[in-house]
RNA sequence: GGGCGCCUAGCUCAAUUGGCAGAGCAACGGACUCUUAAUCCGUUGGUUGAAGGUUCGAUUCCUUCGGCGCUCACCA
């Protein structure tokens, strides 16, 4: 470029970072701030490209439409007096054409110390190059920030998964399947807060930190607070104090946000993970299973386009309603022999069954000794109103008719306590304020727990939650 | 936590039976004012994850450790 900072060659990771600080202070002492302050940018990438990616070059010769934009620079060609560098903001991606007789001999050797990775911003009139590509001809270059460590490279891009993990901005920048991938996470959330608030639920927030451990089977973290020189736990899930809100007269309410447990870390677990929790008065988990049905459906197609979702080589079908089955007759149905009690039902289930339910399945009616927040079934009070969604093999919503009868509720309490003190470190704590609640009166309410990262795996292809958690927990990095 | 696998230049990857650590991209110098992974000429860049061991000689074989991946267990 036009100004040699270094006279070796700089190819080492330390080489390549000091010659970039030598071109970020060669910019300094031309009065160019290396990492500049804000700019204005008038125009999004995007859309410069919508408005004007449909104009033949006559029109634009004619019409010279002026465009401001700024981003960060993906890719440069150089010819010695001019170049095309690719810029890439929020919105997209364009060309630039940057001339040293039309930039002017100060600011071309200014662009001289630019790298790929820099962000500038570019003003000038649009116009077609020769092969027709839609370009920005650089009338004005601005600095804006010096990238003092590479890219990755910039065709295979950037596959090393740890560093994919580690450093997200990198793999963010690198991979378009990363973008795409987080861009889809995002709108599936929204998409599933527009479902509910649509319906009139309203959105509200609860402790994350919990003086006594319930609402799930999970070993909690535990933490310290200094001043009430007390014990807490992260919350697990935050069912009992949704239900409270129900009580309370919020009869719709949901929380979308994440859980913490203490358990091990797979490419369908990570330590924290993103839950939404729903509650409606006045439903049942039957009512739970057509509004689930819909919410997936809705939130598929607005996600991925349609309601037949590819995921591994299968095709998840979103459309349909989904198959329904209880769980002992699913495992009567490849298990027939399995003994008749709860823990050989449930271990029969998790082994035979579970993995075959790849197109959406609502299994319904869990057995009440591992449901003790779920309302008996009227007919069969060894099993409750409730369902699990299965897709792709795995566990994807739960969902039951809520137990209001603080009698029974007790009772389910101190059976947990009972397993507690026997040894099982997922058993709940006896909550007496959710007690004290249910005395005030729960109306009868249906609720139902949704994965979006489990979700946001299907809805993306994605085999690891790892790959749709941003920053998914791993070791700290060693010295 | 158990089993299996991987770790080589900034990135993506090679390296015969154990025999001088290489390529492409990136970087650096030069040419080049319409490129699309620009092209052409040239130049660099390595504690082969770490520490030991075997060997005349280790990226290669062995041990331990670290990190990551897959998987089993646990769980959503």
């Amino acid at each position: 470029m036009a100004e040699k900072t270094d006279d070796a060659p700089a190819t080492s990771e330390q080489e390549i970072y000091e010659a970039r600080l030598a071109k970020a202070r060669a910019l300094r002492e031309k009065g160019v701030p290396p990492w500049g302050n804000g700019h204005p940018v008038r125009d999004a990438i995007g859309e410069v490209a919508a408005a004007h990616g449909g104009k033949t070059g006559e029109a634009l010769e004619v019409e010279k439409p002026a465009v401001s934009i700024a981003g960060r620079i993906v890719a440069a060609r150089s010819f010695g007096k001019a170049a095309f560098i690719a810029l890439r903001d929020r919105t997209g991606q364009i060309q630039a054409h940057v001339r040293r007789d039309v930039l002017g001999e100060a600011a071309f050797e200014v662009f001289g110390l630019t790298d790929v990775g820099d962000f500038v911003a570019v003003e000038g009139p649009l116009f077609r190059t020769r092969t027709g590509e839609l370009t920005v001809r650089a009338e004005k270059l601005t600095f804006l920030t010096k990238a003092l460590r590479p890219l990755p490279e910039k065709w295979h891009g950037l596959s090393d998964v740890e560093t994919r993990y580690r450093q997200r901005y990198l793999d963010l920048v690198a991979n378009e399947r990363a973008r795409e991938t987080f861009r889809r996470r995002f709108a599936l959330v929204r998409a599933v807060r527009a479902f509910l608030d649509a319906r009139g639920f309203v959105e509200v927030e609860t402790p994350m930190m919990h003086p006594l451990v319930s609402g799930a089977a999970a070993r909690p973290f535990t933490t310290h607070h200094n001043a009430l020189d007390a014990d807490l736990y992260l919350r697990i899930a935050p069912e009992l104090y949704l239900k409270r809100l129900v009580v309370g007269g919020f009869e719709r309410v949901y929380e979308l946000n994440r859980n913490f447990r203490n358990e091990g870390i797979s490419t369908q677990h990570n330590p924290e993970f993103t839950m939404i929790e729903f509650y409606q008065a006045h439903a049942t988990y039957e009512d739970l299973m057509e509004l689930t049905e819909e919410l997936l459906r809705r939130v598929a197609t607005e996600v991925t386009g349609g309601a037949r979702v590819p995921y591994q080589g299968e095709i998840l079908d979103f459309g349909a309603p989904f198959r329904r089955v209880t769980m002992t007759e699913a495992v009567r149905q490849v298990a027939p022999e399995t003994a008749a009690d709860d823990a050989a039902l449930v271990a029969a289930f998790e082994e035979e069954v579970e993995p075959t339910l790849v197109q959406p399945t609502f299994v319904t009616q869990f057995p009440t000794s591992i449901s003790p927040l779920a309302r008996r079934n009227d007919a069969d009070p060894r099993f409750t109103d409730r369902f699990e969604l299965y897709v792709a093999g795995r566990e994807i919503a739960n969902a039951f008719s809520e137990l209001n009868d603080p009698i029974d509720q007790q009772e389910r309490f101190a059976r947990q306590v009972e397993a507690k003190r026997r040894g099982d470190e997922e058993a709940m704590d006896y909550d007496a304020d959710y007690i004290r609640a249910l005395e005030v009166g729960l109306p009868p309410t249906a609720g139902e727990g949704i994965g979006i990262d489990r979700l946001a795996m299907l809805l993306t292809d994605s085999p690891s939650i790892r790959d749709v958690i941003l920053f998914p927990l791993l070791k700290p990095e060693p010295k």
